[in-house]
DNA sequence: CTTTGTCGGGGAAACGATTCCTCGCTACTC
DNA sequence: GAGTAGCGAGGAATCGTTTCCCCGACAAAG
């Protein structure tokens, strides 16, 4: 008889595997969480109770008793940035080799998804968050993060004042530096920048070519038409309404690129001839372009995986929201390419 | 006084807004449920106490009790897709607005990681399982899915024999022979296919095209190089190696395309001009592509909306397993664009 | 006035684990 | 030989809910 016997369709509970080997539940609860104290008959006959009725253990239980869900939540704003699911992979592969699995919810980028989302995981006892998402000074994201006594990781976001977060970003400064030296060695000097919005990224990356411009004598103007493709196509639009126009163009962002292209070829322009142009992360769109689009590039699996350890340590520290680290920054590279030439070389 | 009074640290318990509402917590339980049989006076009283309490009830030891966490996994294969995206912003969707959230796990397209993240889910005792990976006839993860007794809903895979699990895929034929005839009407006669593995999709494409040109006498090399980009690369590889080139080349996915638009690169071949491509799903890849590439493109947010439909009603069924519908079938449509010439139109 | 039925609400037993407390037993030390 | 330390194991409280059972009160019916 190999059947489970008490509750015929469900799973077995803790107390039929301890009815069957014939020791206390406790016991089993022991010898499961291997802990010392257990003698080897005992180990045994537990563990020969649990193979023969395919015992595993509740979750929910086991959380809701010791407190600890060994569970993390990744609150992200929008699945759909190819960016993302490198992120996603990295963080990933660490949680679950440290025992912890993932519960991930997206946004469509709506603040207030957010913040619902942020609440919803909380209420599932998620040990830590990491967060992918607008975290603004004064909006109701900030707010419930604030009340929260959860660790957090915050990546390649603004950390609000006051707010005891942790942070991994890039480093989107130097590669975009390296990017405008290119350019500015090509010989261009009339620049223009699509952003999107005032995230940390697109900060980071305006200041970067700005400043470039301004200490070695190049203009530049700067162009935010919103995020995501929409907003890249907008801004390369209201750029490519100006005269003259610029020579070199640069989306400051994976989905301002495509946006940004689109544009570019709608109105017939030959990128690499007639406009230089640079984009934001080497996927697929960039990479298979024609011509081939230069990019500034980083390791988002990396950064998952480094937010996921950051996370883990605050987690195994006593007072986990007391623990303080220093942000992790990764680094960006530019990726020089054929979208890149000098100006007028038609 | 505002402030919670017994456990200084931690969140509200029920018992706490029982005291604090002087009623008895099964009473705020039922208020809470929104369960007939309150009076009004009783159900202020427990909502001003929710509300200066800030309680929120704890998940986990709901779910413990009335043995339903509200809450359904999702298990992808490779998060990479970005077909995947949408599937599961739609499906999100429409469990929100149920009231029910989504657990996603991913595993990198690593059968076993898949089995592991089954097993995952049903231990956090999700109700239902969302499912796009590969489940064959003869591997674990049919064994941990014959095991199980949640309602599941298959998405654009097989259905493995006798396994009662609903099924959610798209008509990938019709859009298929949409292009084939496209191609035959352009005049090509030489055709290359490239699929990836045995699964659903790839095997409808692969009949779809196949038997298309068997009755109107074309001929087709089918490779099958693996999936993922790597696999379209290999595939593209090997059919450019023949002499004489096909006219014509389909790859049957969005990641295969992507590889095969890489080797035509790599080799210097000028799309649609020396050789037309069609390839599958309307991504960033294919429209920015210069020329556009032809696709076979899909609403994949309605598949995952109407998977989500679909294992919702098999909950609120009495007996979940017993529920049988018919698959849900989407159409796909083709989409020509200038990657389709007729052929040494040079 | 008593009986019966309904409605609102309290008490307590689950749910399936962890964990603290206790206790018997063996073995060691003086 | 008695006291004590330590180990292994059982019992029971607990986590925060839901839900079943039951009871008191009040109204309607006889």
């Amino acid at each position: 008889m190999t059947t489970p016997s008490n509750p015929p369709g469900s799973r077995p509970s803790i107390k039929e595997v301890a009815e069957r080997a014939g020791v206390a539940i406790s016991s089993v609860s022991r010898v499961l969480s291997g802990q010392k104290d257990v003698s080897a008959a005992m180990r045994d006959r537990v563990y020969k109770a649990v193979k023969e009725l395919g015992y595993r253990p509740n979750v929910l239980a086991r959380s809701l008793r010791s407190q600890r869900s060994m569970s993390i939540g990744f609150a992200v704003a929008d699945i759909s940035n190819p960016i993302f699911a490198d992120i996603v992979e990295g963080a990933e592969r660490e949680l679950r080799s440290a025992g912890y699995s993932l519960l991930l919810t997206n946004s469509e980028g709506d603040p207030n998804l957010d913040a619902d989302n942020i609440r919803l995981l909380e209420d599932r006892q998620v040990d830590g968050l990491l967060l992918a998402m607008a975290v603004e000074n004064r909006n109701e994201v900030t707010e419930v993060l604030r009340e929260s006594k959860l660790p957090m990781v915050l990546l390649d976001r603004d950390t609000p004042e006051g707010l005891p977060a942790l942070s991994a970003h890039f480093d989107h400064k130097v590669g975009m530096v390296e990017a405008v030296t290119h350019l500015l060695e090509l010989g261009h000097r009339d620049f223009a920048l699509i952003i999107g919005g005032p995230a940390l990224p697109a900060r980071l990356r305006r200041t970067a070519v700005e400043e470039t411009l301004w200490a070695r004598g190049g203009r530049c103007i700067t162009v935010d038409g919103g995020f995501g493709v929409e907003g890249g196509y907008r801004g390369a639009k209201t750029i490519l309404g100006r005269s003259p126009l610029p020579t070199a163009m640069i989306a400051a962002g994976n989905t301002l690129m495509a946006g940004a292209l689109r544009a570019l070829h709608e109105n017939g322009i030959r990128i690499g001839e007639e406009m230089s142009f640079v984009g934001c992360d080497n996927v697929l769109v960039a990479e298979l372009h024609d011509p081939p689009i230069a990019v500034v590039q980083r390791d988002a699996a990396e950064l998952g995986e480094r937010a996921a350890k950051m996370l883990l340590a605050a987690l195994s520290d006593e007072d986990p929201r007391a623990y303080r680290a220093e942000p992790t920054v990764l680094p960006t590279r530019f990726m020089p390419r054929a979208s890149c030439m000098p100006p007028r070389a038609r």
